[in-house]
DNA sequence: TCTGGGGTCCTAGGACCC
DNA sequence: TCTGGGGTCCTAGGACCC
C-alpha cells in the first residue's frame, strides 16, 4: 500500500491570499470566533514568533514593530475552498479520506491509475491543484500514513521537493527519520516529546531504535502504533465511513450572559446545529447534553462550569425534538448553578468579616450542546415511551424539507423559532446567534455569495 | 475591555455480578 | 487474626489530532 498525503499550505491564510493577493509575501493571521484569538499564521507570521492562540489584543503589544495583517476567520470561505481542492483529488483517486478541512489521505493502490512515477505524479497533482483553486499544497508518499505525513513536511519545508516528497526506499526512510525531530512526528503530543527529549530521545530515528515492548509500556498501544509505522508498518486504519461517536456545537459568546432567557437561544440554536450534523451522517441520538461555563481568565467573578444531560425516550434526529431535550438540560443547569451559588452564599455570610468573595450572579461565556449514545438512522428502535409514531415522522419529514431548503437558499433560510431572538429594529430581520458573532475583519464570501464576486475592472 | 472549537482513543479504577 | 476470583460495564481523566 501506498498513502498520499496532500496538506493545504496554511490553509486559512492561503484561502485569503487567494482572493487578495496584496497579502502574499506579508505576515498574516486569521482570528477565532469573536476575533478572539490567532488560529492561522502565515509563514511569514511564523517567523515573526507568532504563537498560535495568540489573543488578538496582545498582537499588537507584542509585536509592535511589524506590520501583522490579522483577518476575521470566513469559515464559509474556507470550506467552500476545501471542496474545491478535494473535488480535484477525488478526479485522481478514487479513494480519498478526508481527515481535516484542509487534509486529506489519498489511498495510491486503490487507484487504476496508480502512478508508477510517484514522484512526478505528485508534482503534477499539486501543480495542478495550485493552479485550479490557487491553493498551494504540499504532498508527502510513504507506505503508512504516519510516513507519508512525515513526507509532507519535508516537501512544504524545502522548496527543492517540488512540494512533494516520496519516502519508499529503506535508505529514504533512515534519512528522513534522522532528521526529523520527534515532536513533529503525527501521534507524538507536548508531553511525550518532553519525555523522551528528556531521555536523549531527539529524531524519530531515535525513537524507532526503542525497543517496542519499552514504548508499549510507557505510551500504550497507541505509542505503538506510532513505532510501528515509522517502522514502515501499516497499522493506523481510516474506516470507510466513520460515523462520529460525539458530535459537538459550542461557542464563547461575544459578550457575557447572565439569564436563563440569555442562554436560552444560542443553547437551541447550538442544538438545532447538532441536529443537523445527525441528519448529514443519517444518524440519530439518544442523549443530550449542555454545558456552560463564566469566563476562566476573569478571576475576579465567581468560576463555575457545569453540564447536564437529558435522556431521550427514544434516539431522534429532529430539530424540535433536540432542542427540547437541549432546553430541559439547560434548564437543569441552571438550577445546579442557583444552588451553588445559594450554597456559596451561606458559606460567605459564615465566613469571619471581610474573607471571602460575595457571590454575584454568575456570567456565562461560553456554552455547548454535545448530542451521543448515537445510532445509524435504520437502527432505529422505537419505544412506546416515545412521542407517537405519526407525530416523529412529521418531525423527521419537517427538518428533512427544512434542510432541503437550507441547502438551496443558504444556511439558516429556515430554523427553529427559539433559537432566534427579537427582531433587529432597524432592518427588521431576526436576530440569530450566528450573525451575532463579532467578525470585524472579515473578508467577503467570494465565492459563495453573488453580492461578493470579485470585480475585474 | 479583549483569551477557539471541535473530535478520537486508551487506561485505570469503581460498581456490580455470580 | 483470617476477607475468593473472575468477569463486565461504566466513567473520568489523560493524551493526542486539526
Amino acid at each position: 500500500m501506498r498513502y498520499a498525503l496532500v496538506d493545504c499550505d496554511n490553509c486559512y491564510v492561503s484561502c485569503e491570499r487567494v482572493f487578495n493577493p496584496s497579502l502574499e509575501g506579508k505576515a498574516v493571521v486569521v482570528l477565532s470566533n469573536n476575533d478572539g484569538c490567532v488560529v492561522a499564521r502565515s509563514a511569514e507570521a511564523k517567523a515573526l514568533g507568532v504563537p498560535e492562540g495568540l489573543p488578538f489584543f496582545q498582537l499588537a503589544e507584542r509585536f509592535p514593530d511589524h506590520e501583522i495583517h490579522a483577518l476575521s476567520s470566513n469559515y464559509t470561505l474556507y470550506g467552500d475552498m476545501s471542496r474545491r481542492v478535494m473535488n480535484i483529488l477525488r478526479q485522481h483517486v478514487p479513494e480519498v479520506f478526508v481527515y481535516s478541512i484542509d487534509e486529506a489521505f489519498l489511498m495510491l493502490e486503490e487507484s487504476p491509475y496508480a502512478p508508477t512515477d510517484f514522484k512526478a505524479w505528485g508534482e503534477a497533482l499539486a501543480a495542478k491543484v495550485r493552479k485550479w483553486t490557487g491553493m498551494p499544497v504540499s504532498i508527502g508518499i510513504g507506505p503508512t500514513k504516519t510516513l507519508a505525513k512525515l513526507a509532507s513536511k519535508f516537501a512544504k519545508r524545502y522548496p527543492a521537493y517540488h512540494k512533494c516528497c516520496v519516502i519508499v526506499t529503506e535508505t529514504q526512510r533512515e534519512k528522513a527519520l534522522a532528521l526529523f525531530p520527534i515532536g513533529d512526528v503525527w501521534g507524538i503530543g507536548r508531553r511525550h516529546a518532553a519525555r523522551l527529549t528528556a531521555k536523549g530521545i531527539r529524531t524519530a530515528l531515535d525513537f524507532t531504535r526503542l525497543p517496542g515492548e519499552q514504548v508499549r509500556r510507557s505510551m500504550s498501544v497507541t505509542g505503538l502504533r506510532t513505532w510501528l509505522e515509522l517502522h514502515g508498518h501499516d497499522c493506523i486504519t481510516l474506516d470507510n465511513l466513520p460515523r462520529k461517536q460525539t458530535i459537538c456545537t459550542s461557542r464563547s459568546f461575544p459578550v457575557m450572559l447572565t439569564s436563563r432567557e440569555a442562554l436560552s437561544t444560542p443553547v437551541a440554536a447550538f442544538a438545532a446545529r447538532c441536529a443537523a450534523k445527525l441528519r448529514r451522517q443519517q444518524s440519530m441520538a439518544q442523549v443530550v447534553t449542555v454545558f456552560a461555563s463564566t469566563n476562566p481568565f476573569r478571576e475576579d467573578l465567581d468560576q463555575l462550569s457545569l453540564s447536564s444531560s437529558v435522556s431521550l425516550a427514544a434516539p431522534a434526529q429532529s430539530d424540535p425534538e433536540i432542542v427540547r431535550a437541549a432546553i430541559e438540560a439547560l434548564d437543569q443547569c441552571i438550577k445546579i448553578s442557583q444552588r451553588r451559588l445559594e450554597d456559596s452564599y451561606i458559606e460567605y455570610q459564615n465566613e469571619p468579616q471581610g474573607m471571602g468573595l460575595k457571590p454575584g450572579d454568575l456570567r456565562w461565556k461560553r456554552a455547548g450542546v454535545i448530542v451521543s449514545a448515537i445510532v445509524p438512522e435504520w437502527e432505529l428502535q422505537t419505544s412506546f415511551l416515545d412521542i407517537p409514531p405519526v407525530l416523529k415522522q412529521k418531525l423527521q419529514a419537517m427538518s428533512a424539507v427544512a434542510d432541503k431548503i437550507n441547502a438551496k437558499m443558504g444556511d439558516e433560510t429556515i430554523q427553529v423559532a427559539s433559537a432566534l431572538r427579537e427582531a433587529d429594529p432597524e432592518t427588521g430581520k431576526a436576530l440569530t446567534f450566528r450573525n451575532s458573532i463579532l467578525h470585524s475583519r472579515r473578508s467577503p464570501f467570494y465565492t459563495t455569495d453573488i453580492r461578493d464576486i470579485i470585480e475585474v475592472l
